[in-house]
DNA sequence: AGCGTGACGTATA
DNA sequence: TTATACGCCACGC
């Protein structure tokens, strides 16, 4: 069912832990719809308005915050993942693959 | 109903 | 290593 997936993606969100971040693909493959990492994205935007999940937490492959735009304002990400102890530069965040949590090595896919 | 678009990622050149 | 091409599929028009 479509809207499990996207409940799914929001459990994960809410899960990672302060100061910490990933990537669509990596929720995407987490969720068992690796080639549909888009739609992370897509779930995301939607998540915006719906409840308070750490959407700045959710980088792409890079470590872009390719989705600031989204934020409303211009350095609300950037502020919030500084907020956190992370450095963002260029809309790059600094050290990515050192901060990067992976939902596979943390999460029990049992319970989705 | 069909078409273009997009918070992505991988494969090719 | 950088630049394109393409697959994916929900959504809006």
């Amino acid at each position: 069912m479509k809207n499990d997936f996207y409940q799914r993606v929001y459990a994960v969100v809410a899960q990672i832990p302060f100061g910490r971040v990933t990537s669509y693909g990596a929720i995407a493959r987490f969720l068992g719809a690796a080639k549909s990492s888009r739609m992370v994205g897509y779930a995301l935007k939607n998540s915006l308005s719906l409840q308070n999940l750490p959407a700045h937490r959710v980088l792409n492959r890079q470590g872009l915050l390719t989705g600031k735009h989204y934020f409303g304002g211009s350095t609300v990400m950037q502020d919030l993942l500084e907020g956190e102890g992370l450095k963002v530069v260029k809309d790059q965040v600094q050290g990515f693959e050192q901060h990067f949590w992976d939902p596979a090595e943390h999460l029990n896919p049992n319970q989705f």
